[in-house]
RNA sequence: GAGCCGUUAGCUCAGUCGGUAGAGCACCUGCCUUUUAAGCAGGGCGUCGUGGGUUCGAGUCCCACACGGCUCACCA
């Protein structure tokens, strides 16, 4: 029998329902208790007194047996059998009973009591349908596998696999477990634009839409960045930012085009006392949402529990590959000390992506522990402080857990007369390069012309960190609609 | 963007060497008053992703395309 074919004979029932005067939409319902407190009502009550509920949900199974009936239904809050006897509730509302089909919304109204196998359920006197459903639910023990069905009809996924529902309640609790945790530290939570005059704070390739009434360019944000460092220069001494950034780049199990940062930016810290925090705060959205400061992580467990393994981009090469890029201080040594060391990583367009590219290829995927890694070179960062020490390098940390980059933070540039110095590098940069040039913000650096005090800032992306403490291998796993191509 | 793999009933899957397309669940009919993957008896599922080609004959072989997955590329 076809879909269409079930469909029909639902699309029938429901002719016939209305033609009974059965409403199969009624626009209300009662509900004494979830199926959760229905459950731990019994429990709870007195032996022999009598509990009466009245629960709603999702008809998910249904096993008839002559005059009784066994069923399930589901809610939000988990699952109860229901039973419905025709001696009980007479022959017309039992065939009633009967004819409901498996995805429709009902409630029911009964006692509680424990079957012989001690299973409590109710014992239907009453019931409604609430919603009637057209379409079949996904087969019952196999649950719903079909990748592409699952992504592009997430709410079969959510009703027939309740470890992807797991999934994303465990990613809500994270967010509200790092809300708590900044709010309880003087952080406060703002909005910034997500359609841009001017995109920044990040090199990526940006979305770009029009706005008819203004008959001007918009681009969707690639990072919250600029804005949030106004508002430090405005005077908000601790901002965060948690939002959709979007980059117009490839899709992989670690990249959709639209995807969850947080940014936070803290007044008179630098990006030693951003380390600390970020650490506390790994570990206590861990031990709130897992139970625990270790979580397992693709077969590798890992150990969140401060402090974190620091080490400066230049010693990890330098353990990792024996290349010191002290030493290689020009991109025509270091090429020549990479090919020496049989290296192929390209013709990245200034030294220090080089350097990166040479980090990538020989330490990143090394990193299984949560280790910072920091002082980066001075031309892959615009944004960032320089090392009082050395001018070549920038006060700057990323972070890296079971070798997936996970973060990025600086002491933030505040020098307007550098910031301006450095966008104008950037741009010589990709203007020999394909890439598109960098755009100058110079409402930013008026901004900064006005003062702004010494800033810690960090920015890394919600959906890795998800993956992390869910133990999932792609990105599309803690996203409720990933992006997909569209079908004809 | 490239390579590899996949796409068969509403769902989960099998389909041998190219020879009339299968199972379980779901669905329909009947029986069944404590089942829970209920059970028993019976029923029919279908554009084998799409379009071409080879062949007497294609789910199966070949080509192109679509969508998905993985890997790579891209990615501060």
């Amino acid at each position: 029998m076809s879909d269409l074919d079930q469909r029909g004979q639902r699309i029938a029932k429901l002719a016939q329902l209305r033609a009974a005067g059965v409403d199969p939409y009624p626009p209300r319902c009662q509900r004494s208790h979830t199926a959760a407190e229905a459950l731990a009502a019994f429990e709870q009550a007195a032996e022999g007194q009598e509990v009466r509920v009245c629960v709603a949900g999702r008809l998910i199974s249904q096993r008839l047996m002559g005059k009784t009936t066994f069923a399930h239904l589901a809610d939000g809050s988990g699952r109860i059998q229901v039973m419905a006897r025709q001696d009980l509730i007479g022959e017309a509302a039992y065939q009633a009973f009967k004819e409901l089909d498996l995805a429709d919304f009902i409630n029911v109204n009964g006692k509680l009591f424990r079957t012989r196998t001690g299973e409590v359920t109710v014992l239907v006197d009453s019931f409604q349908l609430l919603a009637k459903a057209l379409r079949p639910l996904p087969e019952k023990w196999h649950g719903l596998r079909d990748t592409e069905t699952r992504y592009r009809q997430r709410y079969l996924d959510l009703i027939a696999n309740e470890e992807v529902r797991h999934i994303f309640l465990t990613r809500t609790r994270i967010i509200s477990a790092i809300r708590r945790f900044l709010d309880a530290r003087g952080f406060i939570e703002v909005e910034t634009p997500i359609l841009q005059p001017l995109y920044g704070g990040a090199a990526a390739q940006p979305f770009t839409t029009h706005h008819n009434a203004l008959d001007q360019t918009l681009y969707l944000r690639i990072a919250d960045e600029l804005y949030l460092k106004r508002l430090i220069i405005g005077g908000f001494e601790r901002v965060y930012e948690i939002g959709h950034n979007f980059r117009n780049e490839g899709i992989s199990t670690r990249h959709n085009p639209e995807f969850t940062a947080i940014e936070l930016y803290q007044a008179y810290a630098d990006y030693n006392d951003i380390m600390a925090l970020l650490e506390e705060l790994y570990a206590e959205v861990a031990q709130e949402v897992l139970g625990s400061s270790v979580l397992q992580y693709q077969g590798q467990l890992i150990d969140l529990t401060p402090p974190w393994r620091r080490i400066s981009m230049r010693q990890a090469i330098l353990d990792a590959s024996g290349i010191d890029i002290l030493e290689a201080d020009t991109y025509d040594k270091l090429a020549a000390a990479t090919q020496a060391h049989g290296l192929n990583l390209g013709k990245p367009a200034n030294w220090g992506k080089l350097v990166e590219k040479l980090f990538e290829e020989t330490v990143e995927p090394s990193l299984v522990q949560p280790t910072y890694i920091t002082e980066f070179p001075l031309d892959i960062s615009p944004l960032a402080k320089k090392t009082p020490a050395d001018p070549m390098f920038v006060e700057r940390f990323e972070f890296f857990i079971a070798g997936m980059e996970c973060g990025n933070a600086f002491t933030e540039l505040n020098d307007p007369l550098d910031q301006r110095e450095r966008f104008q590098a950037t741009q010589q940069d990709f203007k020999s390069g394909e890439d598109e040039a960098h755009p100058l913000d110079e409402d930013f650096i008026i901004a900064m012309e006005h003062g702004m005090p010494p800033t810690g800032g960090l920015g890394w992306g919600i959906d890795r960190m998800v993956m992390l403490f869910t133990d999932q291998a792609s990105i599309r796993e803690v996203i409720l609609f990933p992006q997909l191509r569209s079908r004809d």
